[in-house]
DNA sequence: GGGTCCCGTTGACGCCCGTCAAGGGGAAGG
DNA sequence: CCTTCCCCTTGACGGGCGTCAACGGGACCC
């Protein structure tokens, strides 16, 4: 499926071309809050779910020290690539990115999608070089937490809560690649989606979706003409309505259902 | 592919009776050597493979304190299961582990392979209670690690990169599952198994599969009737010779060309 | 306004691999 | 020895989904 999918989207004319095209695809109204905010992790309201969530409040501040840069990474660019070394963790403060990796022969998976309050470059600590390359799927903004510090600082246990997490995301993902159908992928994928967004204060059941049906496929382990076609499905079906990326979620449970009741 | 095979693999009368079937698979002169080997880290043959590898002497006395407990596992006894309260991590000292992970439905995957020198447990540090089942493939032995010492310790950096590298290990894995086909996947597992193998000193290219074609089959997402149509092919083409579970590699490039030469 | 480039949709076709089924062999126990 | 129970192998068959292809629409540019 991917080999021809996977080159559309590396970096190449076509992709540099993207580059100049910047649409805020965002909710306008919580990007400009975020933008006032002021620099302190404390006072940050993705507090929640980012690296310091759940932190008593003076090692809540040890953060705020810590995070002393910030980085604008525009639709398209990378914020890092495989093989680049590594030196800091980043906290994905506004907009969207995908991970992903490639095969020598050139064909690629998506790994993951990140959004406000998930945090990137984990992959880098154990060879001191990213393993994935990230890219933001619209202009996004990450806080940039120097591995180092963060490192000396007494807050590996949260670290630690966050990296095992992650593998538990990964053993998730590896289950919906393994042993599930193409539409209870797509019904896990989607549930996820607004699972997430729910979590960040946004809509769960109507939403934008930042990826291409390549990247979803890529994700999936689909070909794009299936995903698209089990958009089509879901909305004959009356679970969800698409129009081009806009997302509408009629069905809940019925998307629940997809996932049991399509092997009996 | 699943559902059935899967049960099969679960606690079952038919399970529970193999718990009584003792059978010593593993290298008999290596695991002589280990129980003769004395408590300390810093002496133990897996030095260079385990979580204390690359550390300088006076951390690595650390570690001699940390490990106080030993855990034998008896073939399909289970080190934990999923929900099980977590406060250890464990690093094989002998013996082979499977991990897997279970949907509601019933349908489980096996998520990986565990062999000596390797850190099991650290899905439970993000919830405080463990994501996937553990079992013993055969008669083995784990250090235990109390997470609390760990995380007190100054060696905290040792399990970043663990666990970093766990991630970047999982990402293999989708990308397995996600983008290529069945003989790729099972070329790619062998030759895992055989690099593996290798850096624990025992040969690369003739060893005992420890897991029957149904893990195998769960682990590379395919059904255990193509794992073992591939092997019959493998051997037709002589790459590999296969006598059930014994493995002979006969052209290890052979195998990486299945992977690139496949899709052309 | 017309052209270009993606991106998404839909149909036709075919193959990989899952499912079902039958049979054989190894290991443990009587 | 024979029996039992897994585990593995092999064949037949069919369907799910990938591949190829054509087309339409939206966004941006000249």
């Amino acid at each position: 499926m991917t080999a021809a999918a996977a080159t559309a989207l590396r970096p190449s004319p076509a992709n540099t071309r993207r580059l100049t095209l910047v649409r805020a695809n965002a909710p306008r109204a919580r990007r400009v809050e975020v933008s006032r905010m002021p620099t302190r992790c404390s006072s940050c309201n993705l507090h929640e779910l980012c690296l310091p969530c759940g932190l008593t409040d003076p090692d809540s501040a040890l953060f705020d020290d810590m995070v002393y840069t910030r980085k604008r990474v525009k639709r398209g660019e990378s914020l890092y690539r495989a093989g680049a070394a590594f030196d800091s963790l980043y906290a994905v403060r506004s907009g969207f990115f995908k991970s992903s990796v490639v095969l020598e022969d050139g064909r690629d998976q998506v790994t993951g999608f990140h959004m406000a309050g998930e945090i990137l470059g984990m992959d880098g600590i154990g060879t001191d070089r990213h393993a994935a390359d990230v890219i933001a799927l619209e202009d996004s903004e990450v806080c940039v937490i120097p591995y180092a510090r963060l490192a000396d600082s007494g807050l590996q246990r949260q670290l630690h809560k966050v990296m095992s997490r992650e593998l538990v995301r990964d053993q998730g993902v590896m289950m919906l690649l393994g042993t599930m159908r193409a539409e209870e992928r797509l019904a896990a994928f989607l549930l996820n989606l607004s699972h997430r967004f729910l979590a960040r204060g946004f809509s769960s059941h109507e939403f934008h979706l930042r990826m291409t049906r390549d990247e979803i496929g890529s994700y999936l382990g689909l070909s794009l003409e299936t995903v698209s076609r089990l958009f089509s499905r879901f909305q004959e079906e009356s679970l969800i309505s698409v129009q081009q990326k806009h997302i509408v979620i009629h069905d809940i449970d019925g998307l629940k259902a997809v996932m049991v009741h399509v092997n009996e």
